[in-house]
DNA sequence: GCAAAAGTGTTAAGCTTACACCCATGA
DNA sequence: TCATGGGTGTAAGCTTAACACTTTTGC
């Protein structure tokens, strides 16, 4: 038992997963073994420890219950009602985390597990008040997205510029052009365009020579340059935001 | 005392206050008159009790050891490093505060108590890690201007386009042309523009026919109309925004 | 009288938007 | 062969950025 002088809360950790199937947003969610709300699904988190900061307490709960690593992890408010948890006193730092498409596939085909992804506009009722947590993750999300390019977090390393422009349409929900949206990304300067490798058939890679005569076309894969990124985002220069759609 | 079955971190909240004097923005700051840190500076706020949110928290607070009441507040961050307290686990959800010029004369007049306002580009040595939870401060607050018209809070009801254009120079460290600054906000649409009201000669106010004898040029102050501003921002057609300098 | 504050327009460059066709691939 | 995906350019409108002079007021 610990005792203290004066009352204090519980504090958790939740997250808020976003994973990109191919064609829609996904959260994560894991089905409650406990009361209370026991069976019904919930966010991933849980109690903090007292020797880990809350970034991560959240990293270590998202690789016990879901067992995710290297993912982009972002806290983005404190939700204190006072009446949230019925056991007791509960506050819980939220989290939003970006999984990248690989991950994506890894969890989603983890039969084993309680945890399960859910297209962000069919959730299933949710426990305590988290609900309100994914509506303020996706509210806060779209703001980030405005600020900085975390789209590509979604993705594999290397994507097509596709898939980009359909995370921005599911995330701001609007369509844009796919012209411009291509100008405007490749103006950024921050992505790296490359000729698509895997010209392959029947699953053997060409030989260089081989792939004009085969394939005519030559298809783009982009991937970003995060260093670029970051050196000119710290720049006292950096004011005007390429990104934002 | 209170007996927890598993250990529990202490709860604070700490406020960021910022205000404008006319020519440059400051941080109101409190001597602490305990251990640890005794007689050092500090940022107002204390622990959470446990019938309050975390914003009921921050306003108690900085009532209680400042006075300010309706004062913009919104959370920023939660700052948890294990020994960031060296009494036991502290956590404190950082706010950032913006007071009116009103107010600001207010508690700068205020000789009784602790408070006291600092330039914001020379504080004092501060408590804790309050210098990293105020650089923060700093950054979100210039986010959050890029998003959302936060400016006018650090002024009267009615202000001169000038310290408009001040404050957004002095929080994105920058100059901005006074013409170009005019015709954007005006284009805005959310800003009402008035005659300056107060033509006084010797503290009278003159009668409307007389005004053009005395004064042959108009001067202007401003309004915020926040309600329309709240109603276009929750619209969905909202996208770019006329403030982002 | 002089310095500082505040009102006022124009132009060029850049960026955003809207819009259509072709070819290659795979079903 | 037909539908889909993916490559590609241009023109109009709008926004931004750069730039200077005048009047008034207070010192």
């Amino acid at each position: 038992m610990y005792t203290y002088k004066y009352p204090h809360p519980a504090v958790t950790t939740d997250s808020v997963i976003f994973g990109f199937d191919g064609s829609s947003i996904n959260i994560l969610l894991i089905e409650r073994g406990l009361e209370p709300y026991k069976e019904t699904w919930a966010l991933p988190g849980g109690f903090l420890r007292m020797d880990e900061t809350v970034e991560e307490g959240a990293i270590r709960e998202l690789c016990e219950e879901t067992n995710i690593k290297d993912v982009y992890l972002e806290q983005f408010h404190v939700f204190s009602e006072v009446n949230r948890d019925p056991r007791e006193r509960v506050l819980t730092v939220a989290f939003f985390a970006l999984v990248s498409k690989n991950d994506f596939r890894v969890i989603a085909g983890d039969d084993a597990s309680k945890a399960q992804w859910y297209e962000w506009n069919h959730l299933p009722p949710l426990a305590f008040d988290h609900s309100e947590i994914i509506s303020m993750a996706r509210k806060k999300l779209q703001e980030k997205l405005r600020v900085s390019p975390i789209a590509f977090k979604l993705l594999d390393n290397e994507f097509k510029m596709d898939e980009l422009q359909q995370i921005y349409e599911l995330i701001h929900e609007k369509k844009y052009d796919r012209r411009n949206f291509l100008r405007k990304m490749e103006a950024s300067g921050y992505l790296i365009k490359k000729e698509q490798e895997d010209n392959r058939i029947c699953g053997m890679k060409l030989p260089d020579v081989m792939k004009d005569a085969v394939s005519t076309r030559t298809l783009y894969v982009y991937s970003f340059d995060e260093e670029a990124f970051a050196k000119a985002s710290t720049s006292k220069e950096w004011r005007k935001y390429p990104f934002d759609f």
